[in-house]
DNA sequence: TATTTGGTACGAACTAATTCGTAGGTCAAA
DNA sequence: TTTGACCTACGAATTAGTTCGTACCAAATA
């Protein structure tokens, strides 16, 4: 019962996501700003997206006080997770290698970019990854 | 005038394009039986489908015979950028990195997977990739 | 107190994508 | 030459997602 089903956010859904993934819990006011930032959209529009982001689960509100506060209820690894199965799945039959591959082979990719995927592959290989800082999913 | 804007297909049609790109030109009822060995599909809905991805220009098809012959127009490497990119953007904030990261971080990778990525990072490394083929984009 | 400012709720219009029913054509076999 | 199988065309219903107008409420301020 604990996890149930994991709502699938729309494309605009995420946006607003990214917004309170980045600057943690915030009233429509300050998300529909930073929505503004990238293109025209009107305030009550996000409102209301909120609000059914509210039903779906996406999002939890603090409506204490007359302005409510949303914050993120999913976390964000897990949904881009999510998504990136899906995703892997609808554009590259389901084989997350190609995709990799893909995305390394067709854009610039800093030496230090690089680097980092090394790292992460070492890690991987070694089953047990021996970084000071330890956890499993602490990279990036 | 050679590129027109890669039209962006939907997800059925990227469906479709898998079906074609995988076994080549073919009818409406093969690429209907196809789809239905996923999920019940109708076979007008699937036709309907290929009548407006030509409108787009997703498709080209051959009606010398009375069975309509179809094949993708645009090549499966391409279209999977054109997606990769918008989906980045849209679930990763733009970050190509993190998207592999999580892509390698979350999921079962074999050791020959592991060394395909590797090669293919010493490829990046040295600029001119020094595989017989010699290809920039030949990768995946 | 009256007005302005800024907030929520929500119906409804609009758009894109998907699905299917129905009409009508061609061809081969009975 | 009629029947049935199989095909295309296409209008139209349905669904999902997005957008916004309008109504209404509360708090601050003139």
């Amino acid at each position: 019962m604990s996890k149930a089903a994991l709502p699938k956010p729309t494309e605009s859904e995420l946006e607003i996501l990214q917004v309170l993934w980045q600057h943690g819990p915030n009233p429509v006011r300050f998300v529909n700003d930073e929505l503004s930032r990238k293109r025209d959209v009107g305030y009550t529009t996000t409102l209301k997206l909120l609000q059914l982001m509210l039903d779906k689960g996406l999002v939890l509100r603090d409506d204490d006080s007359r302005t409510h506060v949303y914050r993120a209820a999913v976390r964000q690894e897990e949904t881009q997770g999510l998504l990136l199965d899906r995703f892997v799945d609808a554009a590259f039959g389901g084989s997350a290698m190609k995709l990799v591959m893909q995305a390394l082979g067709n854009r610039r990719t800093s030496k230090e970019e690089l680097r980092q995927i090394r790292t992460l592959l070492n890690e991987i290989e070694n089953e047990k990854p021996e970084t000071e800082k330890g956890g499993p999913n602490e990279l990036v």
